[in-house]
RNA sequence: GGGCUCGUGGUCUAGCGGCUAUGACAUCACCCUUACAAGGUGAGAGUCGUCGGUUCAAAUCCGACCGGGCCCACCA
């Protein structure tokens, strides 16, 4: 069919996106025979609509999908959500204006669900306008269907992977240190807490020694935790404390005695020189009780106020315990003098905000310290792209010093499948492949101690982090535990796409986690994604107001341009994209040359008898090997997750080489009604042979980046679906024509005649063409109308 | 504070020891040419972040510094 519609249009776009909704194609087939090529998508958080990096990075995958497809994979590109954790309960209790620590525990659950209900749709929607086909749109059980990580089958499967880590020994529970989010009522991991720079003040408080009652300041930014200090300390060169070496002092306020000596974890020009070690204001105060083996006193409870261990501070918040303290102080001549310290790095929970305290807590851990070895053997061996971004996962085995506690005290998340036997102590678990809620199921089975009675069980209250969820993404999209013949076949994953910021999260936990259950390496290949950054290469954020909203994109220019934008703009595992929508727009038009030089040469066709008859001029094998070499650079570049190179390389082509030289020149050729320079038939069908197959080659060759024009091309000049062709394989046709030449000369050409006013179908009087280009001698002729043409070293051109 | 990473015409990008540094977008000039004015042809525009070093030769290797980004960290 000839194409006559004078652009590709949104509208156009949109139609086809609805047309492969419906297509097999993109459908993902369990009992294949064909090497399936396994995607493990990131399932974003849909507490938001998706913004633009989401948008971008999934349309690169898409790209990564349509290209294994065409190279005879069956694709297994699913699309998954991220429902669980801390951020959805967060949207849940900004939205519904609630606060889930004063509701029961199923209505905080309702509210959760109500606002995935109303958010989920809007995001699926817009990966489908970017041209992004996941193999299913639906929830569902099958292998490649949408999954959610709240869904009863995925929390089933998270579930069972505690059972098999608690039985193999992995997991245990102590009473540790932890970072504790006081707003959020919860343990948060090292991984969910970011340091913030906020004002602090040293307040000089002063202790007394205890024989001679001299009196020591001390400088401290927590002066609310002076019950819990349990030794102060100072450095060994400093020559103004040594005559306190072995001396006990007593603290202010509180009138304890306590033990001072040199360390050298105290520095000289910090505050006052000395300080008093307290449980547990930081880091630092927790290796040195350590160390120390000294007695932690906890005065903090767990949410946030202070306990009997502080006295008169007892009940109040910690904010309101140091108010008092220091208001006290300061009267009882206690306190000499506050001074703002430079900006304190104080650790925050990233996801309240609220300043992490240390206490104790009884949780569950999953062992990884033993495994550091092991994990950077894994690092080391699976494949990265970049490479670069490999030191970013070494750097954080290299980092890690407690194992990974996996308890969370929250709401929305997977239940921890086990009861407490009241008889005994011990905790017995639930039964693989059912997800149970045990806070509010009975426990139907029996302990080990011969308890049997439901009602002598305590439920688990604590839910997993959500690390512990996502970690096992690419076992549950390859049927883990649900398909297992599946699984066996088909595992390792073949991909994992994701950002580099969640590297030291999603990827370690999952190398580490899934490494533990299967002892594989669970990927074949990881791909490391940088950021979309504003125009002036900021990050883009909310509070800076500097996001860009994706539909708006798709709604002004459709998703082509944007689609040509991912690929053209760089390589992402390698750099960030600074998007401007200007960029964007100007995109779109380097595939204009495309659409127009396909409407040429679909108007051309040749019938099966004229097919037989056709002779290849020189020129025809001369785009053959050009084109030859564009599918050797696009093979290897996209393999290779590179869509940026190639897609440069492809676009350029059509233009400076395709459209401005090969078709300039056999147009003649193809029209054939030139009474002064005539072909003959099998010449002339070789043309548009050349042309049509030539085109045919190039459009499958971008199809997965410029999937839907090309879809729309393809379809009607050659009745079928581009996206369902085989990868095209190279002819190794070879030329006596070198390209250079013959750009060469036609550009002398155009210039001369510019240079001399003529219009481009003026004749030109004689000209000198390179040797090479002897084999199109006819067809230059024809195409600059040439009245003489000689051949020779140099180029030539007399116009008048 | 430490580690990693990036820094090439106004903007983005290729090159990662060796011809006059690749290409795009934007800018300017001219041009309707049996696919294309949402186009064509051509032009201008760069001391390859800065400063040193290695080399016959450096955008490319090394060092220091500056700037962006990511990650980590015990400053009372």
């Amino acid at each position: 069919m000839q194409i006559k519609e004078k652009s590709f249009t949104k509208e156009m776009e949109l139609a086809i996106f609805e047309e492969w909704k419906k297509d097999d194609t993109y459908k993902f087939n369990e009992n294949t025979e064909k090497k399936v090529y396994s995607i493990d998508t990131p399932p974003p958080y849909i507490n938001s609509p998706i913004h633009i990096g989401h948008a971008s990075t999934y349309i690169i995958m898409d790209f990564i999908a349509r290209y294994r497809r065409m190279t005879g994979q069956e694709v297994l590109f699913p699309l998954g959500l991220d429902q669980n954790g801390l951020p959805i309960e967060i949207s849940a209790e900004k939205k519904y204006k609630v606060d889930f620590t004063k509701l029961t525990r199923d209505e905080a659950v309702g509210y959760c669900r109500k606002l995935l209900d109303e958010t989920s749709a809007e995001s699926i929607n817009s990966f489908a306008k970017c041209g992004i086909m996941f193999n299913s749109w639906s929830e569902g059980e099958k292998i490649g269907d949408m999954y959610q990580t709240d869904s009863k089958s995925y929390r089933a499967v998270t579930q069972a992977t505690f059972i098999d880590l608690w039985n193999k020994n992995l997991i245990y529970e102590a009473n540790k240190v932890v970072n504790w989010d006081p707003k959020l009522q919860t343990t948060v991991s090292d991984a969910e807490i970011i340091y913030e720079d906020r004002p602090g003040f040293f307040h000089d408080i002063v202790f007394k020694v205890k024989d001679t009652n001299e009196e020591v300041i001390i400088g401290t930014t927590r002066p609310e935790l002076i019950c819990s200090c349990a030794m102060v300390i100072f450095n060994p060169n400093d020559e103004r404390y040594l005559h306190l070496e072995g001396k006990t002092l007593i603290t202010p306020y509180f009138n304890k005695e306590v033990p001072c000596k040199s360390h050298t974890a105290a520095e000289m020009d910090k505050g006052t020189g000395i300080m008093m070690m307290c449980s547990y204001g930081d880091l630092t105060d927790i290796r040195f009780f350590m160390e120390q083996k000294l007695e932690p006193i906890i005065a903090i409870n767990k949410d946030g106020t202070m306990n009997e261990k502080a006295g008169d501070l007892s009940g109040l918040k910690i904010i309101e315990a140091r108010k008092k303290i220091v208001e006290s102080m300061q009267n009882s001549g206690l306190l000499k003098k506050i001074t703002p310290t430079s900006a304190h790095r104080t650790p925050v929970s990233e996801r309240s905000g609220a300043a992490i305290e240390f206490i104790e807590m009884q949780e569950f851990y999953l062992k990884q310290l033993d495994y550091k070895d092991k994990m950077m053997e894994i690092a080391n061996n699976v494949t990265i792209y970049s490479p670069k971004s490999r030191q970013i996962l070494i750097d954080w085995i290299n980092s890690i010093s407690i194992d990974w506690p996996i308890s969370r005290r929250r709401y929305y998340a997977t239940d921890i499948p086990m009861w407490k036997c009241k008889k005994c102590g011990n905790y017995v678990l639930a039964e693989k492949g059912k997800y149970v809620q045990p806070w509010k199921e009975k426990f139907s089975g029996t302990c080990e101690c011969g308890n049997s009675d439901p009602n002598e069980f305590v439920g688990e209250t604590r839910v997993f982090d959500t690390w512990f969820d996502s970690s096992i993404s690419p076992l549950y999209i390859l049927g883990y535990e649900r398909k297992p013949e599946f699984f066996n076949k088909h595992s390792p994953c073949s991909l994992r796409p994701q950002g580099k910021e969640i590297v030291r999260t999603w990827l370690y936990f999952t190398l580490l986690k899934d490494y533990l259950l299967t002892e594989k390496i669970i990927f074949d290949d990881v791909w490391i994604h940088h950021h979309i950054v504003d125009e002036k290469g900021y990050k883009m954020s909310k509070s800076k107001g500097n996001t860009i909203d994706p539909q708006k994109i798709l709604n002004q220019y459709g998703a082509s341009p944007f689609r040509i934008w991912c690929a053209i703009e760089g390589n992402l595992d390698r750099t960030d994209f600074r998007c401007s929508m200007e960029r964007i727009q100007s995109a779109g038009k380097l595939i204009d040359k495309l659409w127009n030089v396909s409407k040429f040469v679909s108007m051309f066709e040749l019938t099966q008898e004229q097919e037989k008859n056709v002779e290849p001029m020189e020129i025809d094998k001369w785009v053959q090997s050009e084109i030859d070499k564009l599918i050797e650079e696009a093979t290897i570049g996209y393999k290779e997750y590179d869509f940026h190179n190639p897609t440069v390389r492809i676009i350029n082509f059509i233009r400076d080489e395709f459209a401005s030289h090969y078709v300039e020149i056999v147009k003649r050729r193809a029209y054939n009604n030139d009474p002064n320079t005539k072909f003959t038939e099998s010449e002339r069908n070789a043309a548009v042979k050349t042309l049509r197959d030539s085109l045919k080659t190039i459009l499958e060759l971008l199809a997965p980046v410029n999937a839907a024009m090309n879809y729309y091309i393809y379809k009607e000049m050659f009745n079928e679906n581009v996206h369902a062709q085989k990868w095209p394989t190279k002819t190794n046709t070879t030329s006596t024509i070198v390209t250079k030449d013959l750009v060469e000369f036609n550009s002398a050409i155009w210039k001369a005649k510019k240079d001399a006013t003529l219009s481009l179908k003026d004749p030109v009087k004689k000209a000198t063409a390179p040797e090479s280009l002897k084999s199109v001698e006819k067809e230059i002729k024809a195409t600059h109308n040439i009245l003489k043409l000689t051949f020779g070293k140099e180029i030539i051109v007399e116009a008048k």
